[in-house]
RNA sequence: GCGCCUGUAGCUCAGUUGGAUAGAGCAACUGCCUUCUAAGCAGUGGGCCAGGGGUUCGAAUCCCUUCAGGCGCGCCA
């Protein structure tokens, strides 16, 4: 719909500009608020106002006569409207061709070739293996899927990865916590370390350790065994978090270890790398990257007079090796908490010579959990919290990930369990669910009702609609919900490149609300066999859409309710 | 103190990258099931887009500033 609106155009300004001489605008297409006014608009005469100083309304003019010129015309009507708005009306063949090509078509029609087969790697979730996934990690699953699913429908080749930070202290306080429940299990009272992770998996990852290994770490201290009871409580966790989240709907195509980088020297290989290009110095003992040289407002060290590296050390050659790996396109979905990193980051793509606008930060704000509009104080360390596997368990997946999808990812949001589960008979997700069930349901009584089959190649399951005339589609409420079908490539292509999975959500919400008020009102199987196969037909349309957003959100469509 | 994010209906949030009379869901109130699924439909009420300046044909959106909330500002990870 957008491109056949840009195609006609950007033909008629070329043909105007013969006599303007200016550099053309490009041409903005939108969806007007109001119903009325028409199908779809443009506004590119005021853009052009100022460029040929002339009226906008006068331009407008000049356009609207150039384009109504041009044949075949499937226009109903153009006019020109407010400051100098360009409304376009479509006949009702366009949309019954529209209909038409993507019943044909199916889900291919929906998708779009922006990414040109584009390498780009999507990095989220990427916790800490010390402990179970929380309500904001399930956040960042959550819109990390559905935008790597938007990405691929959108001709990208991605791949979605999840970062093991098992390299650093974090992970051996882990071990150490864990060491110190073995030792207890077995009637030792060794001290507790002092910030040790304090929640039942603690012990129950002991109690694993026990089962496997017995008692052989028991007269062993730390120092010794550490290693061995790390290895086995961080792994353990490992496989926890990716339980979790495939029971959420989320798997990953890659899981990179960190202390691998390191084990396999890259870490000191980066440095290496930038020390090459001039941006690593000695100062004070310790190693200092040279990150003011681009967006960081001071340097940075990746060498502690110790010694070790820093975390920041590997994250440079993990970044590296991102791009060493032929990405040419990298997102990271951090925490909003982690903002302050991202200079550094940018810094170090910068230096390895990727352009700006191929590296990009989505910030997932943070979810404060609720239970009766009360606050549930979370704490890792203290192991007072609720898990994503609680939420998912109490409240479903589904619920999860669209109140998730709902919302931009860089605002604030408050998750109250209470709400979500009291509200599921009203919950959005079911509004859109209900569309699907709603079709299927359809679509099992026409087919016991042998419709079509004998008249024509209409079949219900599948989109062979040979012999099906869709111009028996006249009804307001029938444009209406074709157009609405056609606007999803537009959506799609936004929610691409603005990286925003929400945007399909509030399109879905859109679509079953034009459905609905479509089935309240028109009667879809009736003794007119010719109308029942057309609006069938156009059911079959919107399950095709519904189908192929709620796949990209990660939400089931079920074809009962 | 500095930096980033947020502030839109009673509540939770959208607002098509600067467009037309600012929207949805929930909550409240009215109606609609003898008809393909009422997890639905139709309707009513509800707003100083935090406040104030500016930029222009046009601002919830961009700039400045004030206020409020959140988060950062390690040779931690």
């Amino acid at each position: 719909m957008k491109q056949d609106i840009i195609d006609r155009v950007q033909k008629a300004l070329e043909s105007l500009n013969a006599g303007w001489g200016v550099t053309l605008p490009d041409i903005e297409v939108e969806i007007p608020r109001d119903e009325s006014v028409g199908d779809i608009a443009i506004t590119v005469a005021m853009r052009l106002a100022r460029l040929l100083k002339k009226p906008p309304r006068k331009i407008a003019e000049e356009i609207v006569a150039e384009i109504t010129g041009q044949q075949p015309g499937f226009f109903e009507n153009v006019d020109i409207a407010g400051p100098g708005f360009i409304n376009f009306r479509f006949k009702q063949e366009y949309f019954h061709k529209g209909l038409q090509a993507l019943l044909e078509e199916e889900h291919s029609s929906l998708r779009s070739d922006i990414g040109k087969g584009a390498r780009i790697q999507v990095e989220f979730v990427s916790a800490n293996p010390t402990g179970p996934l929380h309500i904001g990690h399930g956040r960042g699953a959550a819109v990390g899927s559905a935008l790597c699913n938007i990405l691929k429908a959108a001709g990208y080749d991605v791949q979605k990865e999840f970062y093991i930070n098992d390299a650093g202290l974090q992970v051996k306080l882990l071990g150490r916590s864990v060491y110190a429940r073995y030792q207890q299990l077995h009637g030792n009272d060794v001290p507790f370390p002092e910030d040790g992770y304090k929640g039942d998996y603690i012990a129950d990852i002991a109690k694993d350790l026990q089962k496997n290994d017995g008692d052989l770490y028991l007269k062993v201290p730390f120092d010794e065994c550490g290693e061995a009871v790390t290895d086995h409580a961080y792994k353990m966790m490992l496989a926890n978090l990716e339980s979790d989240l495939k029971d959420f709907g989320v798997v990953f195509d890659n899981w990179q270890s960190e202390k691998e980088l390191h084990e396999q020297g890259k870490v000191e290989g980066a440095i290496n790398a930038l020390r090459a290009k001039d941006l690593i110095y000695d100062k004070d003992g310790a190693v200092w990257f040279s990150s003011t040289r681009f967006e960081d407002d001071k340097d940075r060290v990746v060498k502690k007079q110790d010694g070790e590296y820093t975390y920041f050390a590997s994250d440079i050659c993990y970044h590296k090796d991102k791009l060493d790996r032929g990405f040419d396109t990298i997102i990271d979905i951090w925490g909003a908490d982690h903002h302050g990193y991202i200079p550094r980051i940018r810094s170090v793509l910068e230096a390895f010579d990727l352009p700006k606008e191929k590296f990009r930060v989505i910030l997932i704000q943070m979810v404060s959990l609720l239970r009766h509009g009360v606050p549930v104080q979370m704490s890792k360390r203290a192991g007072a919290f609720i898990t994503l596997r609680e939420v998912i368990d109490e409240v479903g997946p589904d619920i999860t990930k669209f109140i998730f999808l709902t919302r931009k990812a860089d605002s604030q949001l408050e998750f109250d369990i209470d709400v979500a589960k009291e509200q599921s008979a009203e919950n959005p997700v079911f509004y859109v669910q209900y569309a699907y069930a709603r079709i299927s349901s359809l679509f099992r009584l026409a087919e016991e009702k042998g419709i079509g089959i004998q008249n024509s190649k209409f079949k219900i399951q599948n989109s062979e609609i040979e012999g099906t005339d869709l111009a028996a589609l006249i009804e307001p409420e029938e444009i209406l919900l074709v157009k609405k079908l056609l606007q999803y490539p537009m959506v799609f292509e936004g929610a691409a490149l603005a990286c925003e999975p929400h945007r399909i959500t509030y399109y879905l919400q859109e679509l079953a609300g034009v459905f609905h008020a479509y089935y309240y009102k028109h009667r879809i199987i009736t003794e007119d066999n010719r109308l029942t196969l057309a609006r069938l037909s156009l059911c079959r349309g919107v399950k095709i859409v519904l189908d192929e957003g709620l796949k990209i959100l990660g939400v089931s469509a079920p074809e009962r309710m």
